[in-house]
DNA sequence: ACAAAAGTGTTCAACTTACACCCATGA
DNA sequence: TCATGGGTGTAAGTTGAACACTTTTGT
């Protein structure tokens, strides 16, 4: 009975993510050139292996805390990759995530394995084996999600303008949104709690900040599936 | 360098799947129970093991078609299973898939090695492992995926009616539509020809056939992505 | 005082919803 | 002839898109 197990191949399994940043105007990827040793000076996502023990989940988390000190983000799973000779050295299963971190947060953690960088989604550079492709992806997926789920604010600090907002979403989207429809169609979420702080500096005049109503939102999260949706359908 | 590699864990690497059927009345799953020597008398998804120089997309297909002998067949992949003891023979992770077929065209394909058979979404049996989640979380993909995407048209007969396409709908989302609402919707998608034949027997007066647009339909899909949409934000 | 960004309202078109009657046919 | 399911139109409400001016304040 169990020899069905042990008649069967092994792979290695490896967890790549694709981190989102923005940092006020564009949309923006981390990635990592590993050292020398490996592969070259290729850029890649940033990477690693699974272990013997830990959740899939865990070991992308794991990862990412490596690399950037930070935790309880974001992060979602977005698919495997499993061409047969995607890596050329071993047979390799790799599950991609996708991450969403506010820069802010994300201060000079240096990693001393990894040299850093971040890169416009607009201007990449050449990734190792197929992360191309799953960058390709996680925008587009970044794309479909931020249409239907109020995604946007995990890249955002904890405190923004809607003006901020917008720029976010437009750099998501690579448009421009009519700002009066846009504060109408974002306050009517009931997500946004205004505050009595403006932020002042980026423009003269200084513009409200807001705050996400943690509650309502994890409310729309959980509930989204549950609705009679009119999407295509409906 | 590659001693990176060598010093990883590998993991066993199965691939199981989710495949809706539609009969006309109700959502339905495909589960199979796996010969005696094996997990005992527990339903459970239809799966197999990845081969060493697969590509796991194609070991999902193979191993679809060597229970329904059906192949080119609706196949997309749901997420990776990978909880450390989620089998507890041996350390597997297991990337899932779901499947839409369309039940007449799977007539008495007879698993030698399977007891296979259709169930009700509404009254599934205790399945193996974590197959339960895993239909849950295909349920709500399905949904998900159905309110944006015209996809349900795989769950049908090449030829269909239009109350036989709401009977479906109204099956994935378990409510009930408004027949005229819904014809209006459905035909102004453009996506369907009507036919000039007339399905007979169902009912006295007999309802039109129509048939996907493929051209159209393929479009719909490939650019499905691109546009400025309006769901949550746009 | 002026430049730069923030904030706010209205109108029109498109879409969604709710709702009811006649038609064709087989039994 | 009647019971069953198929097919169609309209009015009201809601939502989305387009559009311009006033406010604030730092320089």
């Amino acid at each position: 009975m169990l020899e069905q197990y042990q008649a069967q191949t092994k792979c290695l399994v490896a967890l790549d993510s694709i981190i989102f940043g923005f940092d006020g105007e564009e949309l923006k990827l981390l990635l990592v050139k590993r050292g020398l040793e490996e592969h070259g000076d290729t850029w890649s996502l940033m990477g690693g292996w699974l272990r013997p023990h830990e959740d899939t989940e865990d070991a992308a988390a794991r990862i990412l805390f490596e690399l950037t000190g930070l935790s309880d983000i974001y992060l979602e799973q977005l698919q495997v990759f499993g061409a047969p000779y995607r890596d050329p050295v071993e047979r390799t299963v790799s599950i991609a995530y996708f991450a969403l971190i506010n820069v802010a947060d994300y201060k000079d953690v240096i990693s001393h394995t990894f040299e850093a960088q971040w890169f416009s989604t607009q201007e990449l550079p050449t990734l190792l084996f197929d992360h191309g492709r799953m960058v390709e992806l996680a925008i587009d997926r970044l794309r479909y999600k931020a249409t239907q789920h109020p995604i946007g604010f995990e890249l955002l600090p904890d405190k923004f303008t809607i003006p901020q907002l917008q720029k976010l979403y437009e750099a998501i989207f690579n448009t421009e949104f009519d700002k009066r429809n846009f504060s109408r169609k974002i306050l009517s979420t009931k997500l946004l709690i205004k505050l009595d702080e403006k932020q002042k500096g980026y423009s003269k005049k200084g513009a409200y900040l807001y705050k996400v109503d943690k509650d309502e939102y994890r409310k729309v999260f959980d509930t989204f599936l549950n609705f009679v949706p009119n999407g295509f359908m409906a």
